[in-house]
DNA sequence: TGTACATCAGTGAACGCGCGTTCACTGATGTAC
DNA sequence: TGTACATCAGTGAACGCGCGTTCACTGATGTAC
């Protein structure tokens, strides 16, 4: 009996407030600006001030998930680099990045919408976050002696068009996959052709 | 004497509202969840219920804006069609666009922004009016036999990810060159050459 | 191991604020005669 | 042209609401002795 729930578990209330900021941003369709640091604490049963234990304002929970989704994915890509084909990097660290996003949908949804958001602190962020993702699958192709019809930074370029057109892609898709399966899969097929003109 | 400026000027108020909304869209950063139908009506002059008279809500008011953006292009593009060689087309139709953003940079901005943002509906009719403008421009290319090595989806694709890269660029465009000319150059050197890729 | 203590995450009440929306109204505008 | 009238854009006051933030506080947790 001496382990009876506690009144207060005072443990990993940081991170119980950011998931259930990705929880509420992934139900709602809304943006960070959509939904109340009172609606966040409430879903952690916690009083509202309890935030600021945790966090100084809105936006500073939004860089930390920025962050958090950015580190990651930087982390994925840095393992991917055992391949030695075109064909076979850009499979494998595209499959690699396709199972992280599809186990941290909400994170995505995030940065897709808040990448043109309403706090600028975040947009840079994101920007920088993409930047360095960007700048280092370029010199690991670079190093490699891959895709050498592009000079260093038509590698950045390229990438860089791949990396927007899939961020641009993740509320379209969710969007019209709602209302019409076939119509999802056809934005699928075109970001296959895309991907595929740009890569050559 | 009979020209005394009226108490209430009662013509055109519709349109006041759409150019307040898009100013103060323009002048904070943030989307059209930033801005409140009351501020609206305060920088026309108006009481807020004056607002209803005009629009239901401000979702109307957005779904306004982006059919006026969306409308004005195609018109635009429709235009182009004079041109024979790939790239006097590409050259051309960038021309129009180019000029019709500079002379609309809200619209614009809206549209960047709103294409992520936290209204269903709004994002239903921004990727409407992109996927009008994207087909028109490849059956126009279709129709003159031109970019022959892309199918039709190829050339849907190709065009539709120019757009979206453009799209992409106004918030970083915005964001980057407020606080470094040379890095909103870079982004738009890189912009073109992921033009070049693209349409090879 | 047991006790006193410092730390600090979390509480509940309260605040002022800007918001969207309603309501009964006013008075300018355009039309019918 | 002048007058009576219908229409309807715009008003000002009022509403209830959820918001972020403050405050003095409580009590669980970990540490020093």
């Amino acid at each position: 009996m001496s382990s009876t729930k506690p009144k207060q578990s005072r443990k990993g209330n940081r991170e119980k407030l950011m998931n259930a900021a990705l929880d509420l941003l992934a139900e709602d369709q809304s943006g960070l600006s959509g939904i109340s640091l009172r609606r966040i604490t409430k879903a952690c049963s916690l009083s509202p001030p309890a935030f600021y234990s945790h966090f100084t304002s809105m936006e500073e929970l939004g860089l930390a998930l920025v962050s958090e989704a950015g580190g990651a994915l930087l982390g994925i890509l840095k393992d991917v680099g055992k391949v030695e084909t075109e064909a076979a990097v850009i499979n494998t660290s595209v499959e690699a990045v396709f199972s992280y996003i599809k186990g941290n949908e909400s994170l995505f949804i995030l940065i897709a919408r808040e990448r043109a958001g309403s706090s600028a602190l975040i947009r840079a962020a994101i920007r920088s976050e993409v930047r360095q993702i960007v700048e280092q699958m370029a010199l690991d192709f670079e190093g490699r002696g891959m895709f050498g019809r592009f000079s260093l930074p038509e590698k950045e370029a390229a990438i860089a068009a791949v990396v927007s057109l899939g961020l641009a892609l993740i509320p379209d898709f969710l969007d019209v996959s709602n209302t019409s399966k076939v119509d999802g899969d056809a934005l699928l097929s075109q970001f296959e052709y895309q991907v595929q003109i740009i890569l050559s």
